[in-house]
DNA sequence: GATCTGAAACCGACTAGTTGGTATGTTTTC
DNA sequence: GAAAACATACCAACTAGTCGGTTTCAGATC
């Protein structure tokens, strides 16, 4: 390792830990309920290193949206799905990714970004503006094999292909939240099920 | 009125006017960022009338989530939409019925129990149970159409009427969820829209 | 029907701990 | 040697919750 990568990952080390932690955090308890103390002790920092890296909690939940866009996206960017050379299998090949992600405890398969939405929309324009950047950005990667989806089977007066992109993310989240209602992630799971049968019937008439 | 009636109006008057305030408040920022205080100032109690009412502040939120409950539960009761003979007319106009209250400020459309539940599910288990009843129970008295629409027009593989109905409870939620990131109720009301194709498309071929 | 009683409803000041945030260091790195 | 990266100590405001007291009022008693 040369001095570069031992810097980068001395300056990114503390900032990545509190942005971790804030993850953890937050999709365990909220945003309101996670404390800038608490961050700073499971990151292993004092208050003075917390506000070096972020001017306000408000600041970190703005932080933690895009890097929680980052990661994503680099997980769906990698993953399998893309494969299929037919749209629409693409398409229902990322609900069985997204179905086989729902698993294991709830906060581990959770969307930061939803989670914190809910409570900061109104509290907090730039929070909010973070997250639907993270939700809507996502949804525009699906749009393109949506898209061609409907170039190739044909096009199904009123919709459209962002508004079904959008729609995915819908039922993801809301399966989220029953999961979280009920404990578990079967739930979820069944809601990406009927997603995967309405696209299917859409298109495979 | 005779003095009972007085002696109700009286005796429910504050812990209502709390609920109320605790409906709104939670609405608008979450369980977490509500606090005591401020549901006092805005009902015109003190903190004394409060925890007379309610043993604690996590107290509070099963109250009120059972007070949503209550209030959602006349409200679907006497709802139009169960005039329609067919079942399946049933359910597309239970899904117009949501659909029509998707409108207005987001804070007076959304659900209160899924926006709480996002954020106490870990921290309170009896706040979890009681948004869980809430939409479950909800989605209970949706199941006996559902029921009726697949024995009149065929059962669908792997589809329960309790699966069906749960799952247009996600595609509000997470229509919720988009319409607070988005600032809008449009993408709630389009997702609603592909609710409902999916169920005629299911039952209708 | 005036008076007493006891419980429920409510008040208001208090507390112990927590909150996000700051001001002023000290150390590390280039 | 200066700027960035932290640490330390601190604060004012706020947090849920407590506690002793006061008010209200239905019902029993006389």
């Amino acid at each position: 390792m040369n001095r570069d990568a031992i810097d980068n990952a001395k300056k990114e080390s503390v900032r990545t830990r509190l942005l971790e932690a804030a993850l953890t955090s937050i999709r365990r308890k909220g945003y309101s309920a996670t404390t800038v103390d608490e961050l700073c002790a499971i990151a292993g920092v004092t208050k003075g290193g917390f506000f070096h890296h972020f001017k306000s909690k408000e600041a970190l939940g703005v932080a933690a949206a895009d890097y929680w866009s980052q990661m994503t996206g680099g997980l769906f960017a990698n993953a399998p799905y893309h494969a299929p050379e037919d749209p629409l299998e693409r398409v229902l090949a990322y609900i069985d990714f997204r179905s086989a992600l729902i698993d294991g405890p709830i906060e581990e398969f959770t969307c930061l970004v939803g989670t914190m939405v809910q409570e900061a929309y109104g509290s907090s324009d730039a929070i909010r503006a973070a997250c639907d950047a993270s939700i809507s950005g996502h949804a525009a990667t699906l749009e393109a094999d949506v898209e061609a989806v409907m170039e190739k089977y044909g096009r199904i007066e009123g919709i459209t292909a962002s508004s079904l992109a959008l729609h995915t993310q819908a039922v993801l989240q809301g399966g989220f939240i029953l999961a979280k209602a009920k404990g578990g992630p079967e739930i979820a799971k069944e809601s990406a099920a009927h997603l995967k049968r309405y696209i299917t019937l859409l298109f495979k008439h």
